[in-house]
DNA sequence: TGTACATATATGTTAAGACGAATATATCCT
DNA sequence: AGGATATATTCGTCTTAACATATATGTACA
């Protein structure tokens, strides 16, 4: 990490520098949460979504999960101390606003409504399974074809 | 500012994301550095430096001081308390690394030099002035041209 | 006024990244 | 195996911003 310390604070504040990833961030605040659940609170396509999260996981921001078909999307706070003092600031400032706070209350009503208490069989889990904890590495080919700047931090 | 508190923060990180911009306010850390100063510590071009000095001060994360044929940047805390924390870590992230440390080393080396101290009616002060306290705010083009979206938050 | 110096901006080129639309991959169920 | 659902990636297009080089602007001083 103090090798390349500056490259990898630049590709840090590129991933924030967007706000559908800070939006993405912002419901991620707290908990895991289900990519079906963004694209619905959020509004934007399921590919935008996509693209944006694989962004934050390349950035190593965030990491996911699959549960069946789901996949689940939760912070990773760096290993670094700086960083992680950063990316909680980071979260705070977000949370701290009326907007964020507003798509936030808009997740809560989405993941809880009656449709969804009826569903429930079928509907993505929100919190974590106790045999399912550990966290998922996706075997894609972006996994293996990461020749970029900023997926060199992930491993 | 709670109008377009995302669009502040996206164009505040996207600031942050260059090395080049790291690397200038980590010489403003904990003072107004001329750009003289700034060219010579880190050997990039002169227009390079000054164009992301422009990039930093449209995006209100600095702030220019003429004195003479000499302008001096600092750094400006935002008004906004998140903000101002995550700018407080991100500052703190950057000084804790080795490679920013030598830097700031140099700085003091090129500042405090000998030939310096000969030169010294010549060279940019680089503490603050009384009479001389007041924030330079520019008066060039780009100042009434500003009809991008970072420039909106100048003023 | 004219010249030197410090700094800022314009221009042309190149690369990164954002988007929508189309498509591919994973998983579940029958 | 095959269809349905959830998610990921590709492709073509457009914008932003990085860089080097050239040039303009602002200030001091003779």
């Amino acid at each position: 990490m103090n090798e390349n310390a500056l490259a990898y604070m630049e590709s840090f504040y590129m991933a924030l520098a967007d706000k559908t990833r800070l939006r993405l961030l912002n419901l991620m605040r707290d908990e895991e949460v289900c990519v079906c659940f963004f694209t619905e609170v959020l509004g934007d396509s399921q590919p935008k979504i996509s693209r944006h999260l694989a962004y934050l996981r390349n950035a190593g921001i965030v990491k996911a999960r699959r549960e069946g078909k789901w996949m689940h999307y939760s912070i990773v706070k760096p290993e670094d101390e700086g960083g992680r003092d950063v990316l909680n600031e980071v979260l705070s400032w977000l949370g701290g606003q009326e907007e964020m706070r507003i798509e936030r209350e808009r997740y809560k009503m989405v993941c809880c409504s009656p449709e969804m208490l009826v569903q429930i069989a079928r509907t993505p889990i929100t919190f974590a399974l106790p045999m399912a904890e550990n966290a998922y590495e996706p075997e894609y080919e972006y996994s293996h074809s990461a020749h970029n700047e900023i997926d060199e931090f992930l491993l």
